[in-house]
DNA sequence: CGAGAAGTTGATGTGAGTCAAAACGAGTGG
DNA sequence: CCACTCGTTTTGACTCACATCAACTTCTCG
């Protein structure tokens, strides 16, 4: 029952893929795992290199990036706590793996991972699904970036933040206050933008009483709606 | 072996996710199974309406694609022969399928499709493994949406049609010729660009002799080298 | 051959990128 | 507690790639 004991305490044991196993075949898992974890602009996994590892993501926000060959960067996509980490059966990582913050994962090497997997019907058709969720965000995100304007693509993605890290809140409807995960550079890596465009676009939702920032940091969403009309 | 003659046939027996099943099997799946034909234009699945089938892509190709609340419109994703169309446990399409040509599809309602494949475990492996696949592609898409130029995109995109749809050339490394099977206005849709744009791009190419167009259709790589240093 | 769709080309506008400088904030040491 | 510094953010002036609007040309197919 070592096992059962070091993932009682998890945060995400009935959120991640972990979610689909009983506490002796999360034995089998925790042989192979081992935690670990990251600082802010630590990388985990390098676009192009081996692909060595898989994690579940138990707390932070990673993101995952991609170069062009002469150096443009783009995130192509965020990954929250009880999110999957990694590619099993592929020879080279697709994407770079960075911590945005202080981040906790549960690392596994992928060649027993991917056995495990075989070995787990219910854990990979639990990834299939939520690969096509991830698939299906992915698509949605190539919307965004393809057709929506800076303004846009700003209140989306605010709003998608509010929903995603719950600060304080006065009342249940009221303005919304909590505290970016990522800065502006970063906001614009994820948003296709640059970092002068992102703030401006924020300087002017503030200036027309959407929104309230507080230092580099801080934001209220003060009108929900007026968000949402763009 | 009804089935087995059915499918005996079948041009992607060996590359759709069908690869996965031996002959028996495959006469459960094929007593689900219809073919269906749709010509150029015709859609078979509406974003936002119930999701009620999946299909593999015999033969033409489909575009998947997303539209914002006011009729801006992306393609997000093309499927060629031997793809898996549709999502298994989504109750509601996510993105509209349509023809770009004539096309051959094997559909599947998908409730009893959804069995069919938690009974197989091989091909729920394989469509695990597409789907992972898929999900870089996108991703990789997202980078280009957002951060390519024009002349980038385009010149990616030609490359990519070459390879896909094999078309005549005179020797191995020479000149290839083939016809688009798609319009300026969906390449524009693809692209994230404007109909205007993406035909300028292309005489440009042609005046740089990188490329060459006969008609609306036709088209010649000339120069490979030229477009891959864009 | 003719009509409608698809594609090209040109003129002009504009949203976001680029370059540059100032303002701000967080952390350090006097 | 304040002065100093380094990194981030904001703001401004300018540029440019792509969108838009519009006219014209070329294909396609009955």
């Amino acid at each position: 029952m070592i096992a059962a004991h070091i993932c009682s305490g998890c945060a995400v044991r009935d959120r991640a893929l972990c979610a689909s196993l009983d506490d002796v075949e999360l034995d089998t898992l925790n042989a192979l795992g081992q935690r670990r974890r990251l600082t802010r602009g630590q990388t985990l996994v390098w676009a192009g290199e081996e692909s060595l590892v898989c994690a579940n993501l138990l707390s932070g926000v990673l993101k995952l990036s991609a170069v062009t060959p002469d150096g443009r960067e783009q995130v192509v996509g965020l990954l929250y706590p009880a999110d999957f980490v990694g590619r099993p059966w592929a020879e080279l990582a697709d994407f770079t793996v960075t911590a945005l913050g202080d981040v906790e994962l549960c690392v596994f090497p992928r060649k027993p991972f991917e056995r495990v997997l075989e070995d787990h019907v219910r854990m990979e058709r639990l990834l299939l699904q939520r690969t096509l969720a991830a698939l299906e965000e992915a698509r949605g995100r190539m919307l965004a970036l393809a057709r929506l304007s800076a303004r846009e693509k700003l209140a989306g993605f605010l709003l998608d933040m509010a929903d995603r890290v719950q600060g304080c809140r006065a009342t249940a409807s009221g303005p919304v206050t909590f505290d970016f995960p990522l800065t502006r550079g970063e906001m614009a890596e994820v948003l296709g933008l640059t970092i002068e465009t992102v703030s401006r676009q924020l300087s002017r939702l503030k200036a027309e009483g959407a929104i309230n920032l507080m230092g580099a940091r801080g934001i209220t969403i003060r009108d929900r709606a007026l968000l949402e009309a763009a």
